[in-house]
RNA sequence: GUGAGUGUAGCUCAGUGGUAGAGCGCCGGACUGUGGCUCCGGAUGUCGCGGGUUCAACCCCCGUCACUCACCCCA
């Protein structure tokens, strides 16, 4: 037998009505909100995320899925949509073509993790971005968009927590009084801190080692070092927030690893995930576009992972939709009518079942309630004579003999048996 | 990349150094034109893979792969 890659999950039958739920509710919320979907590839030059997602973040040192094609150029499977999308509106011209570039993206991204409970080798998420928008009521719409896509899938249990981290005119001054107020003790923290030290100060706050608590609870707060605009920036998008009403936790320590983040960064936080909790996160990314070889425009998104979100669904939701009929065909004289009777129902939009090969009668009523379907319509000799079909609603037993012409009426819910 | 746990039937799992099991599911029958309930019968396994120890390995040892969870990273 050949198995599946690792790190990639069949979405069986049994699973499939609980993503088609989230994907539902991720293009109608974005509608609402005026979004608009945009489809870009799943290969990209790899440049594009060195530039974008940042060369030194271990995305793209070491997870991305890259080589080099048949022509000599270095391709890679994305490892996250917001290049991409920043990539298609400068290149496509976007901001002219639409009242606002307000853009949203579903599908497949790809990372060479090691795989564990909501993080998968090839994963699916919600993209939303916007471009061109500086107002901090965007930040708000946008927070509140994705809090209001959680409980349009009714997450109990979900925290939104945000935190701004400065833009690069304050970050660097930021990061400076990081050191300087660990001075020496970055030797006493864990070996993964002491080398974000060197790398990254601002993620010695993910740190989750106990011994280390300590020293990270007595480092100075991001919201101190603010800049005054980016301080205006962010009282403002709590403004915004607190006029809808959202409640939401304001974490200093809430820093996120993607070198393109100014100002503003949110998370969602789900219950009962594990590790992976954070069902969606985001930020502004105000120098992105530019960065990217585009114009001057400020910038503002976040992702949703599709796996944590069908993972922290509650249970049931995403049910099957029933079958109509299983039509159940008695001696051989009756299976050919009986297919065309199928045939009939389907083509009037009813979605029907029937059994192949002369299967005894009693196997077919076994497999038509097995298969859950709502009725079942028995053509034997009987009926076949008299140009009827046996109706049997399968919940109560009742059933009544119907000519064929009015089976799919007496198929409709609500017509009695 | 690091650590721990787990790999036995389609699924959930028991099992003992001496001929592979249960429950559920599946197929058939009891009931030749009435499903679910019950009873009876049946099929299905390279015991993850490779090597070693042994008269004999599903069991013990080594390696390897996969899965799960956690670290790292992040949705």
């Amino acid at each position: 037998m050949i198995s599946g890659i690792r790190g990639t999950r069949d979405i069986l039958p049994d699973e499939v009505g609980r993503w088609r739920r989230v994907e539902r509710a991720a293009v109608e919320v974005c509608a609402r909100y005026g979004y608009v979907e945009v489809r870009t590839p799943v290969i990209e030059r790899e440049e594009l995320f060195a530039k974008g997602t940042g060369a030194s973040t271990d995305i793209v040192q070491k997870e991305m899925y890259a080589f080099t094609d048949k022509g000599g150029e270095r391709i890679t499977l994305r490892p996250e949509a917001t290049p991409s999308l920043v990539r298609a509106f400068v290149e496509h011209g976007l901001e002219q073509a639409l009242p606002f570039a307000k853009l949203y993206s579903l599908g497949p991204m790809f990372r060479y993790e090691r795989p564990q409970k909501g993080r998968y080798r090839q994963f699916h998420q919600l993209d939303v971005e916007v471009f061109g928008i500086a107002d901090p009521a965007i930040d708000g719409e946008v927070i509140e968009m994705a809090s209001a896509f959680v409980d349009e899938l009714g997450l109990e249990g979900a925290e939104l927590v945000i935190n701004s981290v400065g833009c690069h005119a304050c970050r660097p001054a930021f990061g400076a009084a990081l050191l300087a107020a660990l001075g020496g003790r970055v030797s006493d923290l864990c070996a993964d801190c002491r080398r974000r030290a060197e790398t990254n100060p601002l993620r010695i706050f993910d740190c989750k080692a106990p011994a280390d608590q300590p020293i990270i609870d007595a480092l100075p707060h991001s919201e101190d070092y603010l800049c005054d605009a980016c301080r205006d920036h962010f009282v403002g998008v709590r403004r915004h927030l607190d006029a809808y009403g959202l409640s939401y936790r304001v974490s200093h320590r809430l820093v996120r690893g993607l070198d393109y983040y100014t100002r503003t960064t949110f998370e969602i936080l789900g219950a009962g995930l594990g590790a992976q909790n954070a069902l969606l996160g985001g930020g502004r990314y105000d120098g992105l576009v530019k960065q990217l070889g585009g114009p001057e425009r400020p910038g503002i998104g976040f992702a949703a992972g599709l796996e944590r979100l069908v993972l922290a669904l509650p249970e049931g939701a995403g049910g099957a939709e029933p079958v109509d009929a299983f039509v159940v065909a008695l001696g051989d004289a009756a299976w050919a009518s009986a297919r065309v009777l199928a045939r009939d129902l389907r083509r009037a939009g009813l979605r029907v079942l029937i059994d192949y090969g002369g299967r005894s009668s009693k196997s077919q009523m076994k497999r038509a309630n097995r298969s859950g379907a709502r009725h079942m319509l028995i053509l034997g000799g009987d009926e076949l004579a008299a140009g009827e079909v046996t109706v049997k609603e399968m919940d109560s037993s009742r059933q009544r003999r119907v000519a064929r012409a009015a089976v799919a009426s007496a198929l409709a819910p609500g017509s009695a048996p």
